[in-house]
DNA sequence: CGTACTTTTGAATCGCATCAAATCTGGTGG
DNA sequence: CCACCAGATTTGATGCGATTCAAAAGTACG
């Protein structure tokens, strides 16, 4: 990021649950997460929370960049720290800056594939089948470390939290999985 | 488009079924959908097919311009005219075009806006609040004109075909929505 | 210590997936 | 033109798994 465009960062903090932004707000800044956890999402009728995007480091609704406004919420999930950009200065930065363009240009693509990735998990219709996704896809080496409360992470894979729970302790006593504290590890098929 | 890229463009046509490319493949070049109809599918242990991308015009799997190998298939759904454009010259015409690179991150930016309203549908758990969703989300002033099968767009909205069709068999009969052929039209609440 | 929230277990219900089979459709070739 | 075939559409019956409602136990924090 270009040094005349980190000048212009505004520090913020939030606190637990504080709302970053809503729906329908005109964009005119850039929230960059520094430490803590945002939470995009989006609230349907039944009241459900749906998380879009859990952030805890580096930019949160980058594709706001593009459109006048907002078409989500933006929450804080913990004390947070943030640094805020001007809409203007930063879309000139993406102009004139080849090398920051060029990252954020991978990111938006990462975001992309990342979505996928998240689709193609709620396309499959058992939990356990989520459970393993997730772990595969987002786990370093078939262990997963969870930032994040179980409950809403069962939020996070269309599931209630009940039954993030049961199948949890059914696949570790069907020895698929090894859950210690935040530590969820996938264990291979065993061998007869 | 710069012209200089435009001339590069190599004409490719698919029969109904054939693979453009597959996962591994390494990204050579970036296909642009002229006519016709392209996919993004990933297939699961059970043999399940996900539809992660729909194409009709345009271009398709713009994130693998980011990655040196495919991270999904792509199969044409129906006998498709396709431009071919290699991605060395590509990305340099991303870099030196500003008005071509501006609507490249555009696409990506809708393209994440169209993949979080597809995780918001998934996570919605009766087959009837997707099907409405996806008419207010992708549909006109409430009328969705579908480009496929009902069977394909069942498999879209994470649904198995039966489900689909006595879902909206029932939701006409309930005068939730008007079924016309390949149009669909919600209907807003009847006022008692 | 009390409060709010998460974690955990139980029981009942409902909707979707699945398997099966019949009908309808468009396209092909004889 | 008709027979035929593959695929889509439609309806039926069944079972399972997730949701839901309920409640208890654990945990973090002020």
């Amino acid at each position: 990021m270009p040094r005349s465009l980190r000048a212009l960062a505004q520090p913020m903090v939030a606190d637990t649950g504080e709302t970053l932004f809503r729906t329908g707000d005109p964009v005119r800044n850039i929230l960059c997460i520094v430490d803590g956890e945002a939470r995009l999402v989006r609230s349907d009728i039944h009241g459900n929370t749906v998380i879009l995007q859990r952030s805890r480091a580096g930019f949160i609704a980058e594709a706001s960049l593009d459109t006048p406004h907002y078409h989500c919420d933006a929450i804080a999930a913990e004390p947070t720290h943030l640094l805020r950009f001007p809409c203007g200065p930063f879309l000139s930065a993406l102009e004139n800056a080849p090398a920051f363009r060029s990252s954020w240009q991978s990111l938006l693509a990462r975001e992309v594939r990342k979505l996928r990735a998240q689709c193609e998990r709620l396309s499959l219709n058992s939990a356990a089948e989520r459970i393993s996704h997730c772990i595969a896809s987002e786990g370093h080496g078939g262990v997963l470390v969870l930032h994040q409360t179980r409950k809403s992470w069962a939020a996070e894979l269309g599931l209630s939290h009940e039954a993030l729970y049961r199948t949890l302790s059914r696949m570790q006593a069907e020895g698929k999985l090894v859950v210690n504290g935040n530590q969820i590890s996938s264990k291979p098929a065993q061998p007869n």
